[in-house]
Order: structure tokens, then sequence, then C-alpha cells
DNA sequence: AGTAATCCCGACGAAATCACTCGGGATTAG
DNA sequence: CTAATCCCGAGTGATTTCGTCGGGATTACT
């Protein structure tokens, strides 16, 4: 979670203060925090005043690893997952030429989560978005004219 | 469908034809090849001999636009979808970083159908592959390691 | 004209998944 | 000893995905 990200140095979080912050149910975040902890992405303190920690720096944990850790194993199709284990083989296997595309778009997915850290995400609210931008000049490929409909999404939103 | 592209410039397939090949029941490929009619990938003939037919060449449809119709706005994420109208608001979504993530997770996947057509999927059966391997060099695209991760996905495989 | 092949289409149902709840136990600081 | 906290498995409700059903409309063939 970003709000341990946030929170990296000051002690351990305990799950309550999490829930307040992030307004989630805490008993649902319990079990989100087993996975990550699973993972050892983060380290638990017992008992009163016990919670969470990230076990090392933001800068070293990779998206990729999050997700993993929260959804599974990466898999945009159940023939094209990250681990061999966890991949269903249908039974066309042999003649199915789609299998290629999902790994393709597997491939990208990961690329683009191991580009990035919890450190990209904890909050850059007064950091500038340039070095954003830079890294973003891509997805304009040769093959199509992409919809470009990149419309602001809501000029001014209109939250419920 | 990677058949009908299999099956251009032979005609008008019918669904009973295409049901036998794929091994899948009629009444579903229904559905699924009227949401590609709707989206002008196929054309169809009614009546006695009728059936469905690619609306123009496999190298013309790039398979994000084949995903779309079939599954609507590529969205790794609600908040981070394709088309502005579907695009759901969190309540968060002012102080949400972790949009930023799924823009670029999205703008991965989009860049990789993008750079595909359904060219590309049609059996290259005994056509090298190299074509592929030459065409993939535009989707390694600055941020995203260059995929090239081309595992047999199962070395030995144990299909059910 | 009549019949059979085909597309057209809306509604329904079952199974998987997701987001979340419940209840009670184990550990530790004060 | 007690209160704060983590630990953990089982359960629930809504949504989505995959697939079914039934019948109507259109056309080719004889």
């Amino acid at each position: 979670m970003v709000q341990l990200g946030r929170h990296y140095g000051k002690g351990p979080a305990s799950l309550a203060e999490i829930a307040a912050e992030e307004d989630l149910p805490r008993a649902y975040l319990e079990q989100l925090v087993m996975s990550l902890r699973d993972a050892d992405l983060v380290v638990s303190t017992r008992g009163a005043h016990g919670g969470y920690e990230l076990a090392r720096p933001p800068s070293e944990i990779p998206m990729s690893t999050v997700l993993r850790a929260l959804e599974g194993p990466i898999a945009p199709m159940i023939c094209a997952s990250d681990d061999a284990e966890h991949a269903i083989l249908c039974d066309r296997t042999t003649s199915c030429t789609v299998n290629l595309l999902w790994v393709r778009v597997r491939n990208a997915i990961t690329g683009a989560l191991d580009s990035m850290t919890l450190a990209d995400l904890v909050p850059p609210r007064l950091l500038a978005v340039k070095s954003l931008a830079a890294a973003s000049g891509k997805t304009g490929t040769a093959t199509v004219t992409p919809t470009a409909e990149q419309k602001p999404i809501h000029g001014a939103l209109t939250p419920s």
C-alpha cells in the first residue's frame, strides 16, 4: 500500500490507522496485508503498539512484485501466465496462435510494472511530474493511428 | 476470430462451420460475432449459404480494435479506461497516485495490441516467425523492457 | 411456392470472481 | 491483567463471464 510507503521510516503503522486514512474496512485490509507479508514486502510487529512496516525502502519495491503478491501471477489470460505452475493449457494449445498475442501483452504489462517502484507512487504531490512526462513518450507505434482520444476525462469532474 | 482470418477471401463462413472447427457452441459464437459486426470488423450475408466474412484484409485489422469490440474499452482498472465515457472516478481520484500506474499499464497494453494485426495470428504454421521478430522491434518502447522473454511456457507440457 | 439454411436478437441461467465480513485466537506493552 | 494489536480460516453478497434457449427474419434452391 502506498500509505505504508508514505509512512516508511516512522515505525510500524497499525491497521486501524491505515483503515482510517484509506477509508477501507480494517478486516479487509488484514487480508491484503497478509499477502504482502507472505511475499516479504512488509514486516509485522505483534502485540500492543504493533503494526506493519515496509520490509525495504520504497524505491526497492517494484510494483510488479506488489501486484503479484496481491493478485497472483500476472496473466492477461490463463494460458499466458507468469509462472508455469498456474498456467492452464487449453486443449487447443498446440494450434492456438493467439497465445502469442497474450504473451506479448503480458510482457508489455510486466515491463511497465517493473519500470515503476513504490517510490514512484508515494505522493509526488509537490514534486514536478516532468520525470514522468519524459518517460511516457511512447505508445504511438507505427501500425495504427492511435485513437488519441485522450480527453481530459471530465474537464470539470463531477464526483459522486 | 482467427478462423475468419484464415478463411478470408473464400467467401462467407457459416457459424456452423466455425463452431465445428473451433469447437465452441454455435449460440455463443453468435453473440461474439454480433459485436464484431457492430464494430464493422465483419460483414454478414443472410439466408441460405450465408455467413460471415472479414470486412477488410487481416493485415488491416489491428488486434486492439478486435479486443475492444469483444471486451469493451481497454482498462486494467476502471479508473484508467480507454474512453472517458466508461471511466468511473473513485472519490479518491484527486489524491490517488496509483491511477498513474494504471494509465502506464494501459498504454503498454494498447501499445502491444496496436502493434499486431489479425494477419500476425492467422496461422504462421509454416511461415517462419522471423516476420514477427522483425515487427516486434517496434513494440519495445522506451519504458518497457523489450520483451524477448520467449520461453516455451512449458518445456514439457502436461495437458489435462 | 415451399422448404431448408442461415443470420438476427433478446432474455435467461449457472459458475467463477471480487470485495468484504465474522468470529475468535495468539502476542505483547504497559 | 488487560487492552491493543496481529493472525487466520470460513462465509456472504454482488457482479461479471460464459454459455443456453426460443423464436423470428431473410435468402437460395428446386
